[in-house]
RNA sequence: GGCGCCAUGGUCAAGCGGUUAAGACAUCACCCUUUCACGGUGGUAUCACGGGUUCGAUUCCCGUUGGCGUCACCA
């Protein structure tokens, strides 16, 4: 049988970090095998509907490179693909109706009043357990009900005594007593189902074989599981995938900064790597690869390796993975997403694309081009003087001032600035001075760019900045002493 | 609170009865160098606890503890 997975996001808005690695397991569950990837949207919650949430959903799939086989834009052969829309062909009521008959489901009026008094509160939260007080209606009284136009629900009718044992691919046999399985509405007041219901049909319905979700639906699967034995439907393989939390072991809030994919983006972060970092929370291969593209990732998956505890996610690993992103990144492409981060910061008239190389092996995320490449514009005049002590190059303050004293007339007497004469010409002063290189071009550094680390060595940046701007900078350090 | 799930370093993790318990990020030290950074080498650091089973448990079983999830006409 053809593996089919789906991703059955509801369009909230935003597309969350879990539910991003949720699509992409199922995805790669599918392509893994060759099989069908494909996307429904489940708005069955009238009142949580955001304009443009679809789109978002959209954008947020193609941007992560996971393209689906079928679905709401594409179209396919089990359509439509958006719940709202198979609501208005009444498939959803049709099969509650079908449960009924057998008894496996019923008609319940029970008004919010009724409903609140079965609540109660515990530890702060509150909990609630229906008592299958319309189960005892007669058929009578149903369709007296009915007839009058009283707001209904429809209930799964679940056993009390005995137990019900469902399967997860991961957690393998899950056991519990049928009197933990509370009636649950499939079908609202509204005429639209509950997504427990919608999901169940239409998984049959798109010969899903293969069911991903996030582990907070572990509890509500036994409930799942008669259903499908309700029906006399095959009951599909299930992967609960386990969570994804902040440093504090929590889910992911928007508190914490990064928990959408857009947030990431927002951040700088590249899309690709946001997928392979995401795949690792949760996921390892069998060798010990830690970097690969989609399609790397898709051969060697293999959804039984995904790990039941949740994962941390961890953001300075996520950044160092982007660092290599851009690292091993083609330079045009490179060029091409560097460069206006360069030319927005860069007011001087001098090499943008030399300096958007240089700080190529240097950043993390693009946005953190303008912070490491501003001191071309100017030197920060409160810079740590001290800086010019080092203590590794046996250096100090005194030392650098005489070098940059001593080297400032060579400068002022060379006309090529170009890296490599720059680097000759000075490599040759420190020779009649012993110096190490090092030693030597510390100072000068610092007196360039007033900063320990900069994204260029020293006679780089003098070659970037030209002659006199390096002359000024020179003899404004040695005045700074 | 009931029920369920989970438990290897600070983090991601490999491991699937016998290992010096991989690897990566972070951290520390050292080394290199046409300069800082990068890079290289090495170090610190993990099997939650208590019982079993076994010749032998990180690995299997039970319990404890802890964390998380769930208990909606939300998904």
């Amino acid at each position: 049988m053809k593996v089919r997975t789906r991703f059955a996001p509801s369009p909230t808005g935003y597309m969350h970090i879990g539910n991003l690695r949720t699509a992409l397991y199922a995805y790669l569950i599918a392509k893994h095998d060759n099989g069908d990837f494909l996307l429904r949207i489940e708005d069955t919650d009238k009142n949580r509907e955001v304009e443009g949430a679809i789109d978002i959903i959209y954008n947020s799939l193609k941007l992560a490179g996971l393209s689906h086989d079928e679905g709401p834009d594409i179209g396919g052969p089990v359509g439509p693909y958006v719940q709202s829309e198979r609501v208005k062909s009444g498939i959803y009521m049709e099969y509650a109706k079908k449960l009924v008959e057998k008894g496996e489901a019923y008609y319940c009026f029970c008004d919010e009043e009724r409903l609140s008094k079965l609540k109660k509160t515990v530890n702060g939260e509150e909990i609630s357990f229906y008592d299958k007080h319309c189960l005892s209606l007669s058929k009578e009284e149903v369709e007296a009900n009915l007839k009058a136009g009283k707001p209904f629900v429809i209930r799964q009718n679940n056993p009390t005594t005995g137990t019900t044992t469902f399967n997860d691919d991961l957690y393998g046999d899950i056991t519990v007593d049928n009197s933990e399985l509370d009636d649950m509405v499939l079908i609202k007041s509204d005429g639209y189902p509950t997504y427990n219901f919608a999901n169940v049909v239409d998984d049959h319905l798109m010969n899903i074989t293969h069911v991903v979700r996030g582990n907070e639906y572990l509890s509500s699967a036994p409930k799942y599981n008669r259903l499908y034995d309700a029906f006399g439907w095959d009951i599909p393989k299930y992967i609960h995938c386990p969570p994804i939390t902040d440093e504090t072991h929590h889910k992911l809030s928007k508190r914490h900064g990064a928990a959408s994919f857009e947030d990431m983006i927002n951040l700088g972060l590249l899309p690709e790597c946001i997928v392979n970092f995401v795949a690792l929370l949760g996921w390892s291969p069998a060798s010990n690869d830690e970097i690969f593209d989609l399609q790397k990732m898709t051969e060697l998956f293999d959804y039984k390796r995904i790990s039941k505890s949740p994962a941390v996610l961890d953001m300075t690993k996520l950044k160092w993975m982007n660092g290599k992103y851009i690292e091993t990144m083609p330079k045009d492409k490179y060029l091409e997403m560097a460069m206006p981060y360069v030319e927005k910061s860069i007011t001087k008239s001098i090499d943008k694309k030399k300096i958007a190389i240089c700080v190529k092996t240097r950043i993390e995320v693009f946005p953190d081009i303008p912070e490491k490449i501003k001191f071309f514009n100017e030197v920060d005049a409160d810079y740590d003087k001290n800086l010019y002590a080092n203590e590794k190059n046996k250096l100090t303050k005194e030392e650098s001032l005489s070098i940059l004293k001593e080297i400032l007339p060579i400068l002022e007497e060379t006309s090529d600035f170009s890296n490599d004469n720059l680097f000759a010409t000075l490599k040759e002063y420190g020779k009649s001075k012993e110096f190490k290189v090092g030693k030597l071009m510390w100072p000068i550094r610092i007196a360039l760019s007033g900063l320990e680390n900069t994204p260029a060595g020293a006679t780089e940046i003098a070659s970037i900045i030209g002659k006199d701007e390096t002359l000024k900078r020179l003899k404004d350090a040695i005045n700074s002493f």
